[in-house]
RNA sequence: GCCGAUGUGGCGGAAUUGGUAGACGCACACGACUCAAAAUCGUGCGGGAAACCAUGUGGGUUCGAGUCCCACCAUCGGUACCA
């Protein structure tokens, strides 16, 4: 009889939703697990075969947990602001809201075809105003404590959105999301201060179990560096320039000074510059430059020198030129620098090119050739003479302290997120602007501020948001004085929703507050969370600064959303490119769950290749994990009654309990299904399995193919369901290898193998193996003879 | 440039963490069943006649290295004028 998944899988998909079997309890008394994947966003094109991959993953490791009796909780939902469905509604005049309605009804069916034991009666919605209520509540609470601001500042632009990106959204200079151009252009934003958290996401990453990966990409992107801040003096006047370095100690060799063509001194010092006419000129072409075409253009430096002002080094009193480049960043540090060319690569070439003096104050290298960035002994500096580089920087920065001229000084490269998005389909920012109070944020019992119903989508003209049109919303009451006053017409990014959802599965229908302090006490921290290495510097990021923030004010229990963080491999067309349309490589999941089951895709995707590596899809091991389920479900044609395990299987039972129960917490599915093929294997070899062995396999295996081990759980009939059983335990004394084969090697080369029982005493071993390589030892010359008990024996000759 | 990962049969990949390299699967070949094919069930399968040679390359440590060390090469990700 062959197999027939397409109405089993039906039956029990039936069954677990009729009966509720996967829903967390709220027995808060019992030991709870806490398994997270990311939640998708519900495209039209409906789940990718990537979007299965993690989710069956924790799907395995959620089912086994509940075998081992814990009360688990493992939601899904749906991060459905965005964009896509916005493009969509301006080309087709339909409401986003319709569109995304039906693309998530799409994707959860779906994922149910697929035995997911999601709890779907927490799912949630960041589309939903009793959802996003709360994300709109944070914002405010963000702005409370001083966290959200305001404020006009160069943003980078997307040409292709029409709308404005955070930092982490744009990819060598193109919008992450549509690839179009991003420049730079002035607007008023939202910001959100996640710089006050920089250090405490670079601290606590210690505390938290997260791939090292990620800790060191979480690390590289927060960007923290030492060093000190230094006050140059402008001759002849009162104004300073601040810069900062991370090594003070080659203060001695800075033999002039540069700053960003947006630097404030451009206009403070305006009056003072002699060749004003050509820095303006110099500033506007660097103003028309992208972020991808300054970094393009990387290796010829361009500058002007500005002349009529000169700074003075605060070590030794000279006057050095001051110079506006666009190699120095408005954003960071202090948006000037004091330039060391003797030992540093950037300097160094402007140095060369525009023939400023190069000073070397530390030794080694070459400096006629090129820069030298190493540590040295520090000469040319008076007071740091002989030191090395770590003794100069204690010694110059107290220096510079005691003299009131600089200080020790930590930067980050991380910047403050923008916040605002100039779009309809996102949350409304809840705040209104009064004439005469400014920025003010909505009562918190008038949450939500709903969307308003609209027609049109399109951007204004100035890259406004569509909001911008709709002049019977935005007009509004000021909340705190009652004049009029307008609403804020831009909406969050789609980062807002996604940076607290985890917060909302644990209690998703409370209308209070964004949950009961009671669950959150017991459900927190998430104990494992898998998603993809493209949301380290996201999502991740953006979500623990949210959590620290909502555990400073009181409202979660613990530092960090997420105790552990894994990411999963990305999986690959056939041809081993990244699956899109115009490579005609794309697989569609439904196709592969109509034509072989859940079960097998489930198995395929867990049985392709190492978990955390992409892998490339075939259709030839599809089929393989096809048969090797048909397999299985043909082991009940000689099942036989048995209390026992059969002495031929004893110990490959325990060994593979050991096993998937290791490997599925070292998310090593791929070798579990190899222990299971290995175990089918054998039982097709004695023809024979007994109702014991049959039971601990199905339980073993159920995690992976959830369908067909319940269908043959109840037809041999075990009087329950492998949902309510235990999940097996092996015996350590029985995995015990009493016989060995141990291998004899002539200096580490396989020459035989003889049969030992296991501790057999030394001379005996050594007799047999003497014995078993007589001839092959004729005319040598034993040097040595090493014996690794129950190992090796190797005998070195000559 | 910097950070991170990867490199093993025809292919996807195993290897108890220094102890018989190639588990398991795919592909392939052969046998059984069949009029035949598919499916299924078996058997074989790194190279070499053998000695031996084989885990990207070259060195090293060790009785013994896919695994550890040094120097390279290649591929893939992330990031980039961050002072």
């Amino acid at each position: 009889m062959s197999y027939d998944f397409k109405t089993v899988e039906k039956k029990w998909q039936d069954v677990w939703e009729k009966e509720g079997t996967y829903n967390a309890t709220n027995d808060f008394t019992k030991k709870k697990w806490y398994g997270l994947v990311e939640f998708p966003y519900p495209s039209g094109q409906g789940l990718h075969v990537g979007h299965p991959r993690p989710y069956t993953a924790l799907d395995i490791i959620a089912r086994k947990k509940r075998l081992q009796g814990y009360n688990v909780l493992f939601p899904m939902g749906f991060d459905a602001f965005g964009l896509p469905a916005e493009n969509f509604a301006i080309k087709n005049h339909v409401h986003p809201k319709i569109i995304t309605k039906k693309n998530v009804d799409h994707f959860r069916e779906q994922l149910k075809a697929l035995g997911f034991s999601f709890d779907w009666s927490r799912e949630v919605n960041t589309t939903y105003p009793d959802y996003y209520k709360w994300t709109q509540w944070i914002f405010i609470q963000l702005y409370k404590k001083g966290l959200a601001y305001k404020a006009t500042m160069p943003i980078n632009f997307c040409t292709g959105c029409k709308v404005g990106l955070a930092n982490e959204e744009v990819v060598n200079g193109v919008c992450e999301r549509c690839g179009s151009e991003v420049v730079q252009k002035e607007k008023s934003q939202w910001m959100l201060k996640i710089t006050e958290y920089a250090q405490r996401l670079i601290d606590d990453l210690d505390d938290i179990d997260f791939l090292e990966k990620i800790k060191t990409q979480q690390r590289n992107w927060i960007g923290r560096s030492e060093g000190a801040e230094v006050e140059f003096n402008i001759s002849g006047c009162d104004e300073k320039l601040l810069v900062y370095t991370t090594r003070p100690d080659t203060l001695f060799g800075a033999t002039y000074m540069v700053v960003s063509p947006e630097h404030e001194i451009l206009k403070t010092l305006k009056d003072k510059i002699e060749n004003y006419d050509e820095v303006k000129d110099y500033k506007y072409k660097a103003s028309l430059k992208s972020d991808f075409e300054r970094a393009e253009i990387n290796k010829e430096k361009t500058g002007v020198e500005i002349k009529g002002i000169k700074a003075i080094n605060p070590v030794n009193n000279k006057e050095i030129p001051i110079w506006i480049s666009d190699y120095v960043l408005v954003s960071y540090g202090t948006g000037a620098i004091m330039a060391v060319p003797a030992h540093d690569d950037r300097d160094y070439e402007f140095a060369k090119k525009f023939g400023l003096d190069i000073i070397q104050v530390l030794e080694g290298g070459d400096i006629s050739k090129e820069a030298f960035t190493e540590d040295g002994t520090h000469i040319n500096s008076e007071f740091l003479n002989g030191l090395n580089k770590e003794d100069a920087i204690e010694k110059i920065i107290n220096w510079l302290e005691e003299k009131k001229i600089g200080k020790r000084k930590v930067n980050y490269k991380l910047r403050d997120w923008v916040f605002s998005r100039q779009r309809y389909w996102g949350e409304p920012i809840p705040m209104v602007y009064c004439e005469d109070c400014g920025w003010v944020p909505l009562p918190e019992e008038e949450l939500p501020l709903k969307l308003p119903e609209v027609e049109e989508f399109e951007p204004g003209e100035n890259g406004e948001s569509p909001l911008a049109k709709q002049t019977e919303w935005i007009n509004t009451k000021c909340p705190h004085c009652g004049k009029p006053a307008k609403r804020e017409t831009d909406t969050m990014p789609q980062w807002a929703g996604s940076s607290w959802y985890f917060l909302r599965y644990i209690d998703p229908h409370n209308d209070k507050e964004f949950a009961s302090k009671e669950a959150l006490d017991y459900w927190l921290p998430v104990d494992w969370y898998n998603g993809g290495m493209e949301h380290t510097t996201l999502h991740l990021l953006y979500s623990r600064f949210w959590h620290k923030f909502l555990y400073d004010i009181g409202k979660v229990p613990t530092k960090e959303p997420y105790q552990k963080r894994t990411s999963h491999g990305m999986i690959l067309g056939s041809n081993g490119e990244k699956m899109s349309k115009s490579k005609g490589n794309v697989i569609n999941p439904d196709d592969i769950v109509n034509e072989f089951g859940a079960d097998t895709f489930r198995v395929y995707e867990m049985f392709m290749g190492p978990f955390d590596q992409d892998a490339s899809w075939s259709m030839e091991s599809v089929r393989g994990c096809f048969k090797f389920l048909d397999r299985v479900w043909n082991m009940q044609d000689f099942l036989v009654e048995g209390e026992a395990y059969q002495p031929e299987t004893e110990k490959m039972i325990h060994k593979a309990i050991k096993k998937v129960s290791s490997d599925i917490e070292e998310l090593k599915f791929n070798t579990s299904v190899s222990t299971f093929m290995t175990m089918v294997n054998e039982f097709y070899k004695l023809r024979k399995i007994n109702k014991a062995e049959f039971r601990t396999f199905l339980i073993l295996l159920n995690p992976f193919a959830p369908h067909i081990t319940e269908e043959l759980f109840e037809r041999a009939g075990y009087g329950t369901q492998i949902s309510k059983c235990e999940w097996p335990s092996y015996d350590e004394e029985k995995i015990i290898e009493d016989e060995i084969t141990l291998p004899i090697q002539f200096n580490g080369k396989l020459k035989g193998t003889i049969s030992i029982v296991k501790d057999e005493d030394e001379a005996s071993v050594r007799e047999k193996v003497h014995e078993a390589v007589a001839s092959k030892l004729e005319g040598k010359n034993i040097v040595k003879e090493i014996y690794v008990k129950n190992k090796i024996y190797n005998i070195v000759i000559k």
